[in-house]
DNA sequence: AATTAAAATGTAACCGTTTACAATATGCTA
DNA sequence: TAGCATATTGTAAACGGTTACATTTTAATT
């Protein structure tokens, strides 16, 4: 059927061995030998059957990055990061979805398994610490976007508390004393962690943490305008929102706008992300910005490392994040 | 070092033939065999190699879908289309990005080569007409979103001549004239149709094309801004543009009321892709809608029919796109 | 020219599966 | 119980590369 290394060899009346040292630039191999098999690999069209040299050499030099949807285009930077990671260690990187479906995330973990490829690299999982930890132990899995509690797994993130606390402090210092959160009811650790970083702010300040100023909903668009209409609709009514998400973010800013409220004036709005809509959405978003390229490139350097050796990093990794102030906290 | 087929066959006390049959659910197997297969396979922790397995068989079952970033968030309903029809026929979809970079869309091309892969799709490709055409020959290459004039190869797409005609006469029949459109530097496929459909569409009116109409940018948003500014800047502004991209139509929309247009009544937008930005963005966007998740179904069901049989299937199909009408058009 | 080191090449085993084919075991019929 | 069909199992040859090792060729040294 289809041209193999054994007709290049006939072709080009050399052995086999000769023809792969040939395309694998080995030393040793004459000049005429090398013209001959490159000559016949044109002439044949011939390019060689990796899943013969995966095989072989048991590397597949692929990594999979598995993430919930492309929707979040966040993911977008995260995955240039790992390429320029990948590519300058030889690798490539593969993309698949999930549709955050959990039971999917783990039929994409089979092609670990399967040694499809030698490293996957989720990208805010849904399957639990427990299992991602279990699996970790003897497969080439880290974690990247997201931390899971107890789970000894290679992770690189930020530390959302500070994040969120660096958010809400800022606020306070602006003078603001009626802070609300808009987050997830959906309890992710990142979630879990902005939240913390929000309370604690608010306690150093000495500021008593309001139930009703916390409101629940999911990353999304519909989550800002609703969350935003419930909290100013309050008797007391907070002057500033820290929103789980700039989708969420601008929801509620449609929202205050709806309401006929001056961003940025009669009410702040600070997001988390720095989504390319957050500059271009009027009034301009101020929103917490992680360092989505670095945290690819590190974590793919990280896990190629893994790949190598046998020793294996499991360990957490904070990068910095900072805060990016625009029009809608009045700057 | 991993453990193997081998390994399974001796804890379980069987040949590897056997195994193979168990794992492969294939008929004439004992029920003790069965058991036995299965309690060795728990014990061990094996799953199986597929690198083993792709190269006898010379199937992966995986298709590489090929797009040019994650920016684009209409890839996300295309790519869920794809995965729809694959896992319908037992196939998993890989996605990797070139960046716009015609020499990485051929690198990541070079996984079908080399048989990482059954078949690929190119959403909105960048190499040329010829050199698909040539590679489409002898590969399971398959073409989305865009079409390529005079290229042999399987191609699932939209009309966009109809497409751009549908629109603009639809602005015609609103009683406008002065009708603009902002369209793309880059000779893509589908700007050129689109662009001839606008052209179409005024000729079919009796309506003179004005050059000073047609504002050349990108698919991004600062074209939209810069180019409604410079259209409205003329002597004799248009009162309605139609936009290469919703991105750009918001683009527009930010810089029309920026000069205090009022969007739908002082001048009308229309865009193209239907982004879930389209109805976020206040006023709502009228734009044309492709449907992405039904070509993405479509381009996998063709090119697993193509991988599936000897003979190739290299036609043009182009699905029914739809106006989506909303404020910015006054509706 | 003989000796020897170095360079170039070839042979064949191996990677982990699947599967054609052969061999054995089982059940049924007479 | 022999004879035969059928069900179950095993053996070994692929699949297409890489590479250790053996062998041949070439170049260098005396």
């Amino acid at each position: 059927m289809s041209v193999t290394i054994k007709d290049v060899a006939r072709a080009a009346d050399v052995s086999v061995a000769t023809v792969s040292r040939v395309l694998n630039k080995k030393p040793n191999v004459s000049p005429d030998a090398v013209r001959a098999v490159e000559a016949a690999v044109d002439e044949l069209g011939y390019s060689p059957n990796f899943l013969g040299r995966d095989l072989r050499k048991s590397e597949t030099k692929r990594i999979l990055a598995i993430i919930a949807s492309m929707r979040h285009s966040f993911y977008s930077d995260v995955l240039i990061g790992m390429e320029q990671a990948a590519i300058a260690e030889g690798y490539d990187v593969l993309v698949a979805t999930t549709h955050d479906d959990p039971a999917h995330e783990m039929r994409l973990l089979g092609m670990l398994f399967s040694r499809s490829v030698d490293g996957a690299v989720l990208l805010a999982p849904k399957l639990d610490a427990k299992t991602i930890s279990g699996l970790a132990e003897n497969h080439n899995i880290a974690i990247c976007l997201e931390r899971l509690e107890n789970c000894k797994a290679l992770t690189v993130t930020i530390d959302n508390v500070r994040a969120g606390k660096d958010a809400v402090s800022y606020l306070l210092g602006k003078g603001h004393k009626k802070i609300a959160m808009i987050s997830t009811e959906i309890r992710t650790q990142s979630s879990i962690d902005r939240e913390e970083g929000y309370r604690r702010a608010l306690k150093e300040n000495g500021i008593q943490f309001n139930e009703q100023y916390l409101y629940y909903g999911d990353y999304d668009n519909e989550s800002g305008v609703s969350g935003c209409a419930a909290l100013l609709g309050l008797k007391n009514p907070p002057t500033a929102i820290f929103c789980i998400s700039d989708m969420v973010a601008i929801g509620a800013m449609n929202a205050a706008i709806k309401l006929r409220r001056k961003i940025g004036k009669d009410i702040m709005i600070f997001g988390f992300d720095n989504i390319s809509f957050s500059r271009i959405f009027s009034p301009h978003l101020s929103t917490v910005e992680q360092p989505c390229i670095l945290q690819g490139r590190i974590v793919v350097e990280k896990l190629i490392r893994n790949i190598k050796s046998d020793a294996r990093d499991n360990k957490l990794y904070m990068l910095p994040h900072s805060l990016i102030l625009r029009e809608s906290t009045g700057d």
